[in-house]
DNA sequence: TGTACATCAGTGAACGCGCGTTCACTGATGTAC
DNA sequence: TGTACATCAGTGAACGCGCGTTCACTGATGTAC
């Protein structure tokens, strides 16, 4: 319900007077269940994050539990469409919207990322233990990144190799910005549907991972 | 000063009254100037366009003429420190806030593509003739994705070879990630400077157009 | 040089809008005896 | 089974806020003769 109105609406269309508007109701009964305007983006908040953790686990668990490859590729997936799907909802998780959520709510930062990291982490370390997974070691690794990307480890996947950070980091950039790209649409005159581009980077970043796209995938 | 407005209160900020405001003047002294709210933006995404074309454009110059590893770099360079310097507007650009003006306005959508296409497109071209850029062959390319970089590469840079816009497509989808990732702020915990993942993958995206970093770039 | 007039930047008051929030309240539903 | 009461979801009126926009206006500056 919540996650509809913010797909009609917008972030900025998240106001007390237009979910109440929309569920027939006067807005001040909105304050039997929410904390004025503000609680009211953090349970959306909450709830999208949730939606977004369920849908991509979903995927996961549609394809063949031994076909890791098949795996990742349909979480990545799934996160593009439920991007697509949810796009003023991708505002609020880590779009444009996350700024000023993080900055007024207690805890809200890394929740996107410690949800994210942790699910796509556990394919890393997978195909890091295989051996499959081509990771820079330490003194390959640019010397500014790394007081970064330790911070980002251990938020992501504590105890995992730094060039394993660095790999996840190297993938999440890329598809960020295909996400990106499709939400704010400033090349949609030509990319109308991220889709092909997204497959194509897709297939791209599992060769980077030593991963070759299953057959299989559902 | 309008980008300083733009830069201190964001796009959300750029009202007639907040204007007004900063200028010392009463709100309706600006429809002296623009054609209502809807004129202001306009006119303020039109200075922007001028502004980050322009800071590029300077970056480039300030390059060794016969260096053009240099000059690519410098100039991609210089759309992050702009970026960074013009988050808001970045936003109105190509962000979060482009959609509504796009939509908004008469013949928006493609200005930026088309300004920076032509700006980096010359540097595509120069790597393509000169044999040192290695582009795919049209049967190489993902068919889903050849009719929008057909459609793409008309208002980026017509007339060069599809894989050229493939790489050029490749290339900004992925300083795209790094723009949004730094002002959308979701990872700012552990990359709050974005300068170190930039350059990784700057020089990362130079060797695949076939070009080594210069030692002199300023 | 002085005077009459036109131009034009900017003002202040007013309007309607949608918003968040508060408050005392109503009226239905559930509970105790 | 009936009655008295408590609980609680939701209402409607009211308030102040900042916004965009319009309007008739003022007062300074420039121009013509």
């Amino acid at each position: 319900m919540a996650r509809e109105h913010i797909a009609a609406q917008g972030v900025d269309g998240l106001t007390l007077a237009g979910v109440a508007r929309r569920l027939g109701v006067s807005p001040p009964a909105l304050y039997r269940y929410f904390d004025g305007r503000q609680g009211l983006i953090r349970a959306v908040y909450d709830d999208l994050t949730a939606d977004l953790v369920n849908t991509i686990e979903l995927a996961v668990q549609r394809q063949d539990p031994d076909d890791v490859a098949a795996q990742i590729h349909a979480a990545t997936r799934a996160v593009l469409t439920w991007t697509l799907d949810n796009a003023a909802g991708f505002s609020l998780l880590m779009g444009a919207h996350y700024p000023a959520i993080a900055e007024a709510e207690d805890g809200i930062p890394r929740v996107i990322s410690e949800s994210l990291g942790d699910l796509f982490g556990e394919f890393f370390v997978h195909f890091a233990r295989s051996g499959q997974l081509n990771y820079p070691e330490d003194d390959e690794i640019p010397p500014a990144l790394i007081p970064q990307l330790k911070i980002y480890r251990e938020s992501v996947k504590p105890g995992v190799p730094l060039g394993v950070a660095y790999m996840m980091i190297y993938c999440w950039r890329q598809i960020y910005g295909i996400l990106c790209m499709a939400t704010h649409k400033h090349l949609s005159f030509a990319f109308d549907d991220p889709q092909p581009l997204y497959e194509t980077m897709i297939v791209d970043l599992l060769s980077h991972l030593g991963v070759k796209p299953s057959a299989n995938l559902r």
